[in-house]
DNA sequence: TTGTAGGCGTTATCAT
DNA sequence: ATGATAACGCCTACAA
């Protein structure tokens, strides 16, 4: 490991004292033009680079954010791009941390980056999370911390997600429009947060349209396709049968997907389906699957904005963005045709 | 920003000197065991945490890894978690960095982490990388180094991939046998590696078979969805039509299936489609494409213990880890039943 | 068994 | 305009 150098390199061969070295690195104002420029060549001819260590060291800052992620699936990848995009501009690197849906996983690296790695958090929470101290540890520190996406009330901070509760509601509604009369929903682990909201949508746009809510179709499954399936499974072998399914995410939409086509039912004909996510692969299935579409990249590019906004202001544990869905409705679902021209 | 407790604290508040606590706090032997236990009992209390930053800026090492990644997809995400588990088990931290297939971004990254964060990195090469200074630099630190999935010659570093060579023909082998006769390959960037090598084992098999290559049917376009989608309809449209493509990702494989679909061509009678990575979408659209599989996890898994051998070994340039992937046949190539049973 | 002192690379304060 | 010195939090000879 040939080491690098340093000032202290740079003020013996130029028999300079260190802190003028210091200086004319940092552009102090106070020093002389000539002295500057030999420091300036000789840096250069070092390749001298400053040790981030040393500076972080000494001004207690280091300049990483810790994103805390409980995996990188489409979505959360997408934000964290958008992370990166807003954080990279503003000076700041960007550590990714996946959690695996794991709680003691997030612990644990909660826990490391916490060890002087990063001024801060930006966080989406694992499914399996119940207890938040790890989390509150952060805010004891009174470092920054911003939750996106999966947000839980049991933490007060600047947070940014979608309106989960609307994209529920725009997906149900719409299949209520489609005329379908009995709406299953597949919804996630029941303590997750996105889970349950959109489930309140799904429940508003029943109310809304005068459909009691039958406990019976709505099912609380894992977030992966494998259960969705077993549970549409269920569903259809049932007598209450369903004839629609709206799943919170579109995994589980391929999951009921293909216990439909197991049972030989076609969509939208003999029943509807609308996913979440809005992920690439909606629209290569056939049929084409409705999915209630993300901001993602904004989503985490506002998370980060948060985030530096707070660095400055420890008075913003209140704020809450909440970006629009947008329902695209495709073959899965529509099944009268609509007014204006093609299904997209 | 209450401070958090420093051994300097613990040696004031228990009257006893500042290397005393270190020693009592890393087991050292020679410390008595009341001292330990009041050091033990006090820091508990005050929640010390050795600050990592000092440790590192003393012991010139952070324990953290750069992973530099060109994106965040199915394939690579799946890589990450790999090297993540066995980074995390070694002790070692992971910072992941998206390049975005930007050889700029790919620098920037480069050059941050480099700056005292990581002890050494874990690459997979943009698209768009052909000058490799950046990480050249890297090695002149004599920093650990190793490249995954998207190696490159330019680098001597240790390195794990895939065979892709094997992935080409495999695919194209598979379509040989079905009795396609006109294959037409899409591959992706030509400065691309593994582009290259799947190209190579697809020459390979035709050759094997004594089918001559036809230039016309050998189609370089950027590695996504959209050109793909284009470059096939071109295909189609053309006068030299061929029977069946090979896709060397599977998001093309979409593209090309679109345009196909678009043609009102059935697959596989019409025409063959195999594509790569076996992305789980691979398995959902209709009909199901054939896809080569790579082992991903257990590929980005050899990555970081390759590093984490490498830390400790300096010679070891030559290694270079090669992992076979396997096709899986599915709908849209297999127009001959197979011998035993049903397909997948 | 414990304490003292010096150093890791940098900046900031106070002299000069 | 420049230099000396202390400090950030920790470790490690060496001395006691």
């Amino acid at each position: 490991m040939n080491k690098p150098a340093t000032i202290k390199d740079i003020a013996r061969q130029l028999n300079i004292s260190i802190s003028t070295v210091s200086r004319a690195m940092r552009n102090a104002p106070d020093v002389n033009a000539d002295t500057r420029k030999a420091v300036m060549a000789l840096s250069e001819e070092l390749s001298y680079q400053p040790n981030k260590l040393a500076l972080s060291l000494k001004q207690k800052q280091t300049h990483n954010i810790g994103v805390i992620v409980p995996n990188l699936d489409y979505v959360l990848s997408t934000m964290v791009k958008g992370i990166d995009e807003v954080a990279l501009e503003a000076g700041y690197t960007v550590m990714v941390c996946q959690s695996n849906e794991s709680f003691g996983r997030e612990m644990v690296n909660t826990r490391r980056l916490l060890d002087s790695l990063v001024d801060g958090f930006i966080i989406s929470v694992s499914s399996e999370t119940k207890v938040f101290d790890h989390f509150k540890k952060i805010q004891e520190k009174e470092m920054p911390m911003v939750v996106f996406d999966r947000i839980t009330p049991h933490l007060k901070a600047p947070s940014v997600r979608i309106d989960n509760m609307d994209g529920g509601f725009q997906a149900t509604e719409h299949l209520i429009e489609q005329g379908y009369k009995r709406i299953a929903i597949l919804a996630g682990p029941k303590n997750l947060g996105i889970s349950n909201t959109r489930l309140e949508g799904y429940i508003h746009a029943l109310n809304k349209h005068k459909i009691k809510p039958d406990n019976d179709l709505i099912i609380h499954c894992d977030f992966n396709q494998d259960y969705a399936y077993v549970a549409t499974q269920e569903l259809l072998a049932g007598k209450k049968k369903p004839d629609a399914i709206f799943t919170i995410s579109d995994r589980m939409a391929i999951g009921a997907m293909l216990a439909i086509k197991e049972r030989g039912l076609k969509m939208p004909q003999d029943i509807g389906l609308v996913g979440f996510n809005n992920e690439p692969f909606t629209n290569l299935v056939t049929p084409r699957i409705s999915s209630v579409d993300q901001p993602s990249f904004e989503l985490g590019k506002i998370a980060a904005k948060l985030f530096i906004e707070r660095v400055h202001n420890s008075d913003m544990d209140h704020v809450e963005e909440i970006l629009k869905p947008k329902l695209c409705i495709r073959e899965s679902s529509q099944r009268i045709a609509p007014k204006n021209g093609r299904v997209k």
